[in-house]
This record gives structure tokens, C-alpha cells and sequence, in this order.
DNA sequence: TTGGGTCAAGGAGTC
DNA sequence: GACTCCTTGACCCAA
């Protein structure tokens, strides 16, 4: 069976889950708090959407708690928020909902600079935590391995040095190929030695394949979700024709998604479904609104 | 109220 | 060396 979700937002209804602020006004608590629970609501109400049209999967915004890895950051948001993080976690598991959430580019546990390792980390560590308080153990951290630094041997060791002895990081966390750097292949052999599972994104792969057929690339990906004993996951986009290699569309080519269901010849998975249209790209899939 | 410039952060590619 | 693009847009000021 093949599993389908969306990320951040739901146009439909409308309710978010990544309203965020500037760093500027970081300082203004209650403002940040309100902000929050915007998206803590967000979520709520997300999640009871996805169970009422067979939707269980959903990518939370980064921004869910802006700025919570920020030294600047006004209060103690685990205390603040935590029950409410419990609440969306007990009803995401009542009605079947998966959750996830994929820092973007700026998170670099590879990197060659102390600092920005070190500011990736705390930003893995609150999203963690953000899912030890939701408390379902097959929620996923999805994250890419970042840039080469012209050097991929040294990179990879970096890597896996920086985010071994992170085991509240590790037990969510899965690795995703890109466009451009690391290929299926590579990410799948890093998460090996880590211990995690790969993601391997249909897009990414089309651009970067490093010579394996998509078929070839969930051969490899997919058992990497065995020791987790949790349903592997991917992610399915298509190119926006208009816009450079990379740029997802609005919706999803069926061209695509058919390459996609042969090529897991009836093997199971969780799909995101990565596209501007959100849920409403999910409808030519059979999800009917 | 709307349009458009800007926004914490890193890195790679183009010119 | 400056600029642009990428996650995923949202904020925020000027008009």
C-alpha cells in the first residue's frame, strides 16, 4: 500500500503550520507566543482535516517553534508549549497521522566550520525534542547531508562524526539525496554507518541518479527502514517545466507517479508528495477532497 | 489592503 | 567578487 501526504500548509482549509517572525522581533514574547500557538492550532486542525480525507501523512514547517534553537529565543518553549505538543501528538496517533519535519539548507552538520556545525546541531536537537514531546517514534527528522566542500571522502567523516553521538537526534532522523551533491546511493551508505534510513527523493534522483535506474534506488533505500521497524518513507515531485532543474510544480505528472509506483513494485511506502499545490496535488493520485 | 523587497542561517553555480 | 537560487514561504514596509 502506498501512503500519501503534503507539506506544511493546507490550502483547502487554510491552516499553517509555519508562520513565522524577523529575528528583529524575537524579543517580543507575547508575540512569539501567540505566533505559536497559531501553528500549534495549525497543526490541530491539520491533523483532524488529514484523518477526515485519508491523508496520513504531514510535514509540520520548520517555523512551528520560530527560531527555537536561537540563543535569543524569549522563554522556555518546552514548558510553554510542551502540553500542547503532547495534545497534537496524542491525537495524531488517534487518527493515524504521521508527522514530519525537514530543516532546510542552512543545516550543515558536515560543514568544516565549527560554528555552523554547531548551530546545525541545535537545530536538530529542537526539532527532537519537538518530536520526543509529540511522542510518536515513527516520526521523521528528513534532512539533507549539505555541501561537498570540494572534498566528499572528508565531508562524509565529518558528518558522521558530528551526528553519531546524537542519539536523540538519530532515533527520527532519516538522510535525503539532492539534485546536485549526493546521490541515493551516497546517502544511503552514510545513513548505514549511522545506523538511520534514507529517503530517496524521485526529483532529486532524476537529476543526480549517479547511475541507478529509480527501481535501483528504492532497491537500496528502502530495506534501509528495517531496523527502524517503520514504514520507509519517500519523497515525489515534478519538475516545474517554467522554472530551472530542481523547482517543483504545482501538481504532480502522472508520468511520474506511475514511474514511481513501478518502480516499488507493490513494496510499501509512505510518499511526500513535494508540490506548491499541496493536497490539491494529491486528488489525480485518488485522494478525492 | 496590496505589491514588492527582504528575511538567521550555507553552499554551489554562474557571470 | 557579486549575484542568484535552493526549503517553504512569510514578514513587513511603503504606497
Amino acid at each position: 500500500m502506498i501512503r500519501l501526504g503534503y507539506p506544511t500548509q493546507n490550502l483547502t482549509i487554510p491552516a499553517g503550520t509555519n508562520r513565522t517572525l524577523r529575528l528583529a522581533n524575537l524579543h517580543d514574547a507575547d508575540r512569539v507566543r501567540a505566533l505559536i500557538r497559531e501553528n500549534l492550532a495549525g497543526l490541530d486542525t491539520v491533523i483532524r482535516w488529514n484523518a477526515e480525507y485519508g491523508v496520513p501523512l504531514f510535514r509540520m514547517g520548520q517555523a512551528l517553534i520560530p527560531f527555537a534553537s536561537h540563543p535569543g529565543f524569549p522563554y522556555d518553549w518546552e514548558a510553554e508549549h510542551g502540553d500542547e505538543l503532547r495534545r497534537a501528538g496524542e491525537l495524531a496517533r488517534e487518527l493515524g497521522i504521521r508527522l514530519s519535519m525537514h530543516p532546510g539548507q542552512y543545516i550543515q552538520p558536515g560543514s568544516p566550520k565549527p560554528e555552523v556545525t554547531g548551530r546545525s546541531l541545535a537545530e536538530l536537537r529542537y526539532v527532537a525534542r519537538i518530536f520526543d514531546l509529540i511522542g510518536s517514534p515513527d516520526s521523521v527528522l528528513v534532512l539533507h547531508m549539505g555541501g561537498a566542500h570540494e572534498d566528499k571522502p572528508a565531508t562524509t567523516a565529518r558528518f558522521i562524526e558530528a551526528m553519531r553521538p546524537e542519539e536523540g537526534v538519530l532515533k527520527y532522523l532519516a538522510l535525503e539525496n539532492d539534485e546536485r551533491t549526493w546521490t541515493v546511493a551516497e546517502v544511503v551508505e552514510v545513513a548505514g554507518s549511522l545506523g538511520i534510513p534514507a529517503i530517496a527523493d524521485t526529483l532529486h534522483h532524476d537529476l543526480n541518479p549517479g547511475g541507478l535506474t529509480l527501481e535501483g534506488a528504492f532497491d537500496l533505500s528502502l530495506p534501509t527502514w528495517q531496523d527502524r521497524g517503520a514504514r520507509p518513507k519517500l519523497h515525489l515531485s515534478s519538475q516545474n517545466p517554467e522554472k530551472q532543474p530542481g523547482a517543483h510544480a504545482y501538481s504532480v505528472d502522472l508520468v511520474d507517479w506511475r514511474a514511481l509506483v513501478d518502480a516499488l513494485r507493490g513494496r510499501e511506502a509512505d510518499v511526500m508528495v513535494e508540490a506548491k499545490g499541496k493536497e490539491h496535488a494529491l486528488v489525480p493520485l485518488g485522494i478525492k477532497l
